[in-house]
DNA sequence: ACACAATGCAAATTATATATTGCATTCGTT
DNA sequence: AACGAATGCAATATATAATTTGCATTGTGT
């Protein structure tokens, strides 16, 4: 369940989780878990990540 | 704020509050509140609100 | 080997998504 | 008008997303 494509847009980006977690207004234990697939997030949250990264839901969230 | 277009494919597919909310497992109140605009729904649970409704998340969730 | 940046991990706390119950309102049908 | 089905709305309770803090681990460069 690990997100790897999240994590791979976010290093394309050249951005660590800190960066990205405070371009997303949290915290960087909470991208950690998103990308490592322990954590449900809200769509809020998502959709601020998709921005931050230049990508769509179905990029990084979608499987199948 | 409102998710017209999870509640036009909702109609669309013939279900209401009720039948979608049991084939997500959900309440109705907490679909009604998701399309009104006022929650701010669980990735896994817009998953399976996609599902549910032969959608995307793009269809359904993302604007612009 | 050493230093430092980035990430992982874990416990306790806080914020908020969802459940539960009940009643009001709207809308279609007869 | 009256009935029932579908939806709206509101208060309280529960589950869980997210925070906070701290320390451990991994990796990269010198």
């Amino acid at each position: 369940m690990k997100n790897t494509k999240m994590k791979a847009a976010r290093v394309q980006k050249g951005l660590n989780q800190i960066k990205l977690a405070s371009k997303v207004g949290v915290t960087r234990q909470t991208i950690g878990l998103i990308e490592s697939g322990e954590y449900n997030p809200t769509l809020k949250l998502c959709i601020a990540i998709c921005k931050a990264l230049d990508k769509t839901l179905n990029d990084l969230f979608w499987e199948d």
